[in-house]
DNA sequence: GCGCAATTGCGAACAATTCGCAATTACTAT
DNA sequence: ATAGTAATTGCGAATTGTTCGCAATTGCGC
């Protein structure tokens, strides 16, 4: 629905008007295969106009998230939300901690794991966000050596990754 | 097990050192019922020791994190990081758009979403994140005045929440 | 106890996001 | 079409959460 709905008459409906962020930032969002981070989106929609601000950016996602449009997911947690549109159908998250891939998973489990909160806690989920970390397939027939942020723990860390000023020297 | 360590042996065992700044936020994350953000744990790890570091505790939290001791889930997406000790059962966190509250449940749906992973997508989970947003039961009973910070659709929104610079006039 | 590397505290730096406000713009009703 | 008006923008500055560099300190193996 969120990809086939008229934009302007939708927010006109709830009072809010049409702009040219809004407009853009719509489009980025669509014709976004993965997640974006606001400054991304940003780069994208100055592609159309130029003289839109990430201020705005950030106005036109809060909107849509508000309305239902849109969310925002905090996944790989390197520090910058990730934005996408909110599909009907929700979806969850596979981050290998390995190779550092996302993928995006839609359907039964999360109409599954939906119908279970109904039924067992009375909760009625609008929005299912289900990440998990772990070691994807690939990686666990040949691990790659990490070029993920994601945290990960010491004894099985490949080394030559970036450590910070955390890992002892021996480690290093 | 996290509970039961003796954190200096694990430490050390792994080539680290048992400091204060260490000691004192794991008691804090141990007493904690709830997640923390690392303000709220410095601030009760100052309770023991007022020299300790707003820096340290984010040290010591992403050591924790590293060694699979702690985790920091994004819940509310209210900019800062919530932090807990890593149960070795994983829970799923319920989060209720009306009156703010997070639920957290452990056991079995985490379990049937583990073994669904593995079985269909071939994922060796490590950590899973189940965040749900929605209306909680007594919230579906009887409505509240949100005072969530949460995203939340408007033809919903209850009369007199704040709203920032996003509401349209008619709907203040 | 000694020695040395790991760790701290401090303050500055950074990155993501929000805010205040005057100028602009989209919509509504003429 | 046009004017009126409130919603929205752009800008820059402010805030907030987190990290970094480095000298001083401290825990731990010998």
């Amino acid at each position: 629905m969120a990809d086939t709905i008229d934009l302007g008459t939708y927010l006109r409906q709830r009072g809010h008007r049409l702009t040219n962020p809004r407009r853009f930032v719509w489009d980025v969002l669509g014709a976004a295969r993965g997640h974006l981070t606001a400054d991304q989106i940003a780069t994208q929609v100055r592609g159309h106009d130029s003289g839109i601000n990430l201020a705005s950016v950030y106005r036109s996602l809060t909107l849509f998230a508000r309305l239902g449009l849109a969310r925002e997911s905090n996944l790989g947690t390197d520090g910058a939300g990730r934005w996408e549109l909110a599909h009907p159908d929700d979806e969850f998250h596979l981050i290998c901690d390995s190779c550092g891939d996302v993928q995006h998973h839609g359907g039964d489990l999360v109409d599954q794991v939906r119908s279970h909160l109904g039924e067992d806690h009375g909760f009625q989920a609008a929005t299912i966000e289900l990440s998990v970390s772990g070691v994807c397939s690939s990686c666990a027939d040949a691990p790659q050596p990490g070029i993920s942020r994601g945290l990960r723990p010491w004894p099985s860390l490949p080394s030559g990754t970036r450590t910070g000023d955390i890992l002892p020297k021996e480690n290093r």
